[in-house]
DNA sequence: TCATTTTTGTACTAATTCGCAAATAATTAT
DNA sequence: ATAATTATTTGCGAATTAGTACAAAAATGA
C-alpha cells in the first residue's frame, strides 16, 4: 500500500480522467478538441490537467498510448487461445468491429488510424507514434500466421509477413469505413472476405 | 469564348487557388488549418476567398473534391487500358503510391483518408462525402474484377465486389502507412503482396 | 494549534480565430 | 467622362485559444 500523500488529495481519478480525454480526441480528433473541451469532459481545470498530463500534445499521446493498449488487449484475445487461424482473425476482427462501432453519438471508427494521421504530416512526434503502432500490428499479425504455418494450417512457403500485411491493411479498412458510416454488417462482410481469402 | 465580365477582373487564378488550398489541408488536415493559412497560400485575402469558395468548410469540401477527381483519373487509368488483371492492379497502386508519396516536406498520404476521419465523426457532410468516396472506388475495383472475371482470369464464381473490397482495403491501407513515413520500398511491397493474393 | 505540502479555482495575458463591414481600386457600359 | 459593376484591401469585433500566476482550500506532520 502506497500511504497517504503529503496535500491536498486528488478530487478526480487519473485513469477515469485519461479516459475522458480520450473520448475527447477520439470524437473530434486532436486539433478541434480545446482544453476547455478537456476540461469540461474531465471534471477538472486546466491547470489540473497541466499538472496532472503536461500539454495538449502529452494529453493526446497519453490517451493514443491507452487506446493502444485496449487494441493490445484484443489482439492478445487473438493470438492468446490456441484457435485455427480462422477463428483467430474472426475474433480480431470482430472485437475490432465492436470497439469502431462504439461510441455516444454513434461509431467513431479507430482513434489511432482516424485521428493521428491528420496530424501526422507536420508532427513527428504523432508521426512516430503512429509509425510504431502500424509496425506493432503487423508484428503481432506475422506471429498468428507464423505459428498458423507451423502448425500446418497454411502453405510452407507462405509470406507469413505478407499475408500479415493483408490482414493488417484490412483492419485499417474496417477503421476507415467505421468512422464513415459503414454498417456493422457490412464492416462484418468485408472481415469475412478476408478471412476467407487469408485464413 | 465568354466574353469579359463587367467590373474590376480576378487577380487570381481559381483553379491555381484552391489547389493551393487543397495542398494547405492536405499537409495540415481540416481543423489546424486557418483561413489565414488559405490565405497565405492562395495569394488571396479572406473576403475574396469567401467571395470565391464560401466559408472553410465550403473551401476544404471543394478540396476534397478536386482530390477525387484525382485519384479517378489514376483509376481510369488502370480501367481504361485493356489490361490484364494483375497490370491493371499494379498500374493503380502505382499511380496511388506515387501521390501519396508526393509533398514539399515529405510524404503525405491520403488527402481523403488522412484528413477526412478526424472531422467525419463530427460532420456528417464530410463523413458523407468520405462514404461516398468509399463507396466509389468501391465500385470502381468491383467493374475491374467483374470484367476479369468476364475475360477468365479469375473463377467465375468469385465474389467480384468482396475482391474489390479488399483491394480497397490495401489502398487505404497504403494511404495510411504513407503518412506514417512508410518508405516506397514498404508501400510497394505491400502493393505487390496484394497483386499476388488478388490478381 | 500551526507550519508544510499539494491540489484546486480564479483570473489573467497574449495570440489567434472566423467572419464581416466599409472604403478603395480596376474594369466595362453608356 | 461618368455611371455601374465587380474585386481587393484594410481593419474591425467578438469569441476562442493555450498556457500561466497567484491566492484559497484541504490535507498531513509536529
Amino acid at each position: 500500500m502506497t500511504k497517504k500523500p503529503r496535500g491536498r488529495p486528488r478530487s478526480y481519478d487519473p485513469e477515469k480522467a485519461l479516459g475522458a480525454a480520450l473520448e475527447t480526441f477520439w470524437e473530434a480528433g486532436f486539433s478541434a478538441t480545446s482544453l476547455d473541451d478537456l476540461a469540461a469532459a474531465t471534471g477538472m481545470n486546466r491547470p489540473s490537467l497541466y499538472a496532472a498530463f503536461g500539454d495538449k500534445k502529452s494529453i493526446y499521446l497519453k490517451s493514443f498510448e491507452a487506446f493502444a493498449e485496449n487494441l493490445r488487449t484484443a489482439l492478445r484475445e487473438a493470438m492468446g487461445a490456441d484457435m485455427p487461424l480462422g477463428r483467430a482473425l474472426e475474433t480480431f476482427y470482430g472485437a475490432a468491429i465492436e470497439i469502431y462501432r462504439s461510441g455516444p453519438h454513434g461509431p467513431r471508427g479507430c482513434f489511432i488510424a482516424c485521428t493521428a494521421p491528420a496530424e501526422a504530416a507536420r508532427d513527428a512526434d504523432i508521426r512516430a507514434a503512429l509509425h510504431d503502432v502500424l509496425k506493432e500490428i503487423d508484428a503481432a499479425l506475422t506471429t498468428i500466421f507464423s505459428r498458423a504455418q507451423a502448425k500446418g494450417e497454411i502453405a510452407k512457403d507462405a509470406d507469413a509477413a505478407g499475408l500479415a500485411q493483408l490482414a493488417a491493411a484490412v483492419l485499417h479498412s474496417i477503421a476507415l469505413r467505421a468512422r464513415a458510416g459503414e454498417t456493422r454488417d457490412g464492416l462484418h462482410a468485408l472481415a469475412r472476405q478476408a478471412v476467407k481469402s487469408l485464413g
